[in-house]
DNA sequence: TCGGAACATCGATGAACGTCAATACAGTGC
DNA sequence: GCACTGTATTGACGTTCATCGATGTTCCGA
């Protein structure tokens, strides 16, 4: 690898993406029309929830020590294959409901504090 | 009713209310592990909402009067044509979220009480 | 009885999704 | 340097999904 290499890749997204003050995108559905931008945030975000094997991951990172954990100990207990695991793992990062650290070649997982409460906002009516 | 009634009460009673009476499918995520049928359960029904357009549909009828609205009042907002928001309308139907009482012509859908409340159960920490 | 209106269903189509095998990449230890 | 281990990325494949036009179905009024 040469020194060059890292000019090139524009993390553009790291903006965007600050994981660590979740916020609800909207009021509650029940008190007013949502708008259709709103919408199509909220929607992105229960998508990446809304499949069984990324919630089993979220729960089984969510109940950890310190919710957090390595994906060496989650390709098991779901049962796919170590590239799906890692796609899925994605899928939650990028819609902010998990950060990921690496610590020599392992990779830990971590719970974004307030992000699955900020997600089911819009839905419950108090 | 008779005193044999008492030991012949049908169970499918308590399964036919289940549209009336919302339950949560598995307890918080953070608190332990989710089941592999649980996670089947929650995602079918986070899958049913995680849909721009039926988002938009179930906060139009959750925000109108008595919580209810006609097929002929939502199909404009929502910008879609009829047949797909018939479809949209089938799948928070059988998801739960909504229910049909035909008055006429005219089709009403009805949010089901604590439905949007139950599905977010399990993501909130409380 | 007939025509129209409101809504549901059917069939087709293009896009998005979940999955895996193969491969690439990045650290660790020798 | 080299081999090994843990993880991410790529490419491909079958399935599911959102959408629409065409068609059915049900109900009401003339």
């Amino acid at each position: 690898m040469t020194v060059t290499d890292l000019t090139l890749v524009p993390r553009v997204e790291a903006i965007a993406l600050d994981a660590s003050a979740p916020v609800a995108c909207c009021g509650p559905l029940t008190r007013e029309t949502i708008s259709a931008d709103d919408a199509e945030v909220f929607a992105r975000r229960l998508k990446a929830l809304a499949d069984p094997a990324r919630l089993r991951l979220v729960s089984i990172v969510a109940a950890s020590e310190g919710q957090e954990a390595c994906v060496c100990d989650l390709i098991e207990p779901v049962g796919l294959s170590q590239p799906t695991v890692s796609h899925h793992l994605k899928i939650l990062m990028d819609a902010g409901f998990l950060t990921r650290s690496k610590r020599g070649t392992w990779a830990y997982y971590k719970l974004v504090p307030g992000s699955l409460d900020a997600a089911a906002a819009p839905l419950v009516t108090v």
